[in-house]
DNA sequence: TTGTAAGCGTTATCAC
DNA sequence: GTGATAACGCTTACAA
């Protein structure tokens, strides 16, 4: 498979490569219709596609962006990955998607090699233990952004959900429909903002409420495991607030085996909306993010600042929705 | 941010650039430790990150493939992605995803793309309308595989699931509870391998077992309604074979739409297992693919056309696994 | 209107 | 052991 080059194009065109360079990128103000023709047809006969590693290579820009998720399977980091790419194709850039499965150590060999991919700018989702490195992207005026989280003193702007008021949303929710029993189930903290901003909320508000917290602790498989406890010892609350949509399907698993009924035995809210809430029995009620809203304006920040706009270094907090379905019932009606 | 090339380490190591890249490609063997040693430290001191676009430029290699997924929303697709990405990793070789939304123009322009960005390989879920590039393709030797679909008279090896006996599996299993009333639930077949082997392999069995058939066609918006119309004419069939994944979403919407009971309204099975089916009330019966290992065998034939190894251009046929759940049961006990 | 030539950051060949 | 130098495929002053 010989590569067609813009020589080879140049010459069967008999015009020279800086020619055909022009015309490849629409210069055609001052050039004979003949050798566009030419040139046309040349690049047709040969099946010419230029090589943009050469031009990424000249031209110090590459065209595309990357996107550091902490973890994929998470439906939010879908919706902002598709709103970015969104965005990006309408100014011309293309996207590469990597998942540092909340392993900061992967995710500095993404920042990494990304970086020796050149790519323009940068979307993170940030896990809380590469502080030095986002410091040096900082300081070397690289073009990023973060999404979902912050990092506290690093001066990167960052999108991402009221947390709190989202946690007061669900909270209030219960409240209003009778419980004072209240949990939550989380992921693991480990200083990710957006966990602990969402752990201190509720903490916060049972304090307020002088109810006792119920919360979990540990990974995915760990939930499962301190559920089940609960259960056994019968010290389950009547409700529960749900972090996250992974979070969620530990909690459903963990209903399905013990055979609990939703809402009957159990209220659930959970925070992040995802399609089969709508059709699950019972329809789950949530406390949707704006994840649409999110990526896309994180991805218009990313472009101000790649094509050196102005743009503030700050952290863009977007408002929750609630979203009734019946995974909620009165208390009293149990 | 002042970009550091090799040319700054060579000059604050007192070495040349060719020094330099030897350190970098790690070929060490006649070098003293004392330069090497300073290149080291220049490395560190400048915090020199190597430019894989020049690399690649001079290499014509560049380390990377693209994937080509029809449809991304498919569980069946984030499968194999994982699975290639974990391959492709072991060689040392970055992944580029793309979603071409089963539209044969986005396809080509991803594909163009992709070779623009002189990717070394590329593996496709193909549409059905670009036979003409794919050709070219394989005229140019250019390192290709195909997932889940295959297309008639390209000669690209294709992995995919072995579709006839996922249906008379699903078929068998139905006919054995007793039914003899067996719908097929598909999104629009469109000349897709993969759908038509499913559609055909189930018109095959109905007629064999002298039923009648009953199919929806049309996108997942048309499903609904076909459905839809079945319900209200009591014309649906007491089980149904689903296709896939997003068809199911499509049922089981419907489904609680009408407040219908699993499976005591109707039994289901689905191709493509999925976490919720296992959660779901009732879990559902699955015909599983192994994706994985689907991915897995792409990702290693697409290497050896890489790396210019022996290997067969030929269909691969994986075999489904039946997983039983709660959504099917016995006829009689209806 | 078109061409010449230098340069982007690497690697490879061949000297020394 | 180390270093010139050309080359990869493209863009862009500047020249003609």
């Amino acid at each position: 498979m010989k590569k067609i080059t813009i020589n080879d194009v140049a010459k069967t065109a008999q015009v020279s490569k800086t020619t055909v360079s022009h015309y490849l990128n629409e210069r055609y103000k001052n050039m004979s219709p003949d050798t566009r023709e030419r040139i046309s047809l040349a690049i047709n006969d040969l099946n010419y596609n230029p090589n943009v590693i050469a031009k990424s290579l000249k031209n110090k820009k590459t065209m595309t962006i990357g996107i550091i998720v902490a973890n994929i399977l998470h439906s939010f980091s879908t919706q902002v990955i598709r709103a970015i790419e969104d965005y990006a194709h309408g100014e011309n850039y293309h996207v590469i998607v990597c998942n540092a499965d909340n392993d900061p150590v992967k995710e500095k060999d993404y920042i990494q090699m990304l970086l020796a991919k050149q790519v323009d700018g940068l979307v993170i989702i940030p896990t809380s233990d590469n502080d030095e490195l986002f410091s040096k992207l900082v300081a070397d005026d690289y073009p990023v952004v973060f999404v979902d989280r912050f990092i506290e003193g690093i001066s990167i702007p960052s999108f991402l959900l009221d947390n709190e008021n989202a946690i007061q949303t669900a909270f209030n929710h219960l409240l209003d429909k009778g419980y004072e029993e209240i949990g939550f189930v989380s992921q693991p903290i480990e200083d990710i903002s957006a966990r602990i901003e969402r752990q201190n909320a509720y903490m916060d508000l049972c304090f307020r409420h002088k109810m006792e917290p119920f919360t979990t602790s540990g990974g995915l498989a760990l939930i499962h495991q301190s559920l089940d406890e609960a259960i056994k010892k019968d010290a389950l609350p009547k409700s529960l607030i749900v972090a996250n949509d992974l979070a969620l399907f530990e909690v459903l698993k963990l209903v399905k085996k013990h055979g609990l009924n939703i809402p009957e035995d159990l209220s659930l809210i959970s925070i992040d909306d995802i399609e089969f809430a709508e059709f699950f029995n019972p329809g789950i009620t949530v406390v949707a993010q704006p994840s649409f809203s999110i990526g896309e304006q994180a991805a218009q920040t990313l472009f101000e600042i790649i094509n050196k706009k102005e743009y503030e270094i700050k952290i863009h907090r977007f408002k929750p929705e609630l979203i009734e379905r019946d995974s909620v019932i009165e208390y009293e009606s149990k």
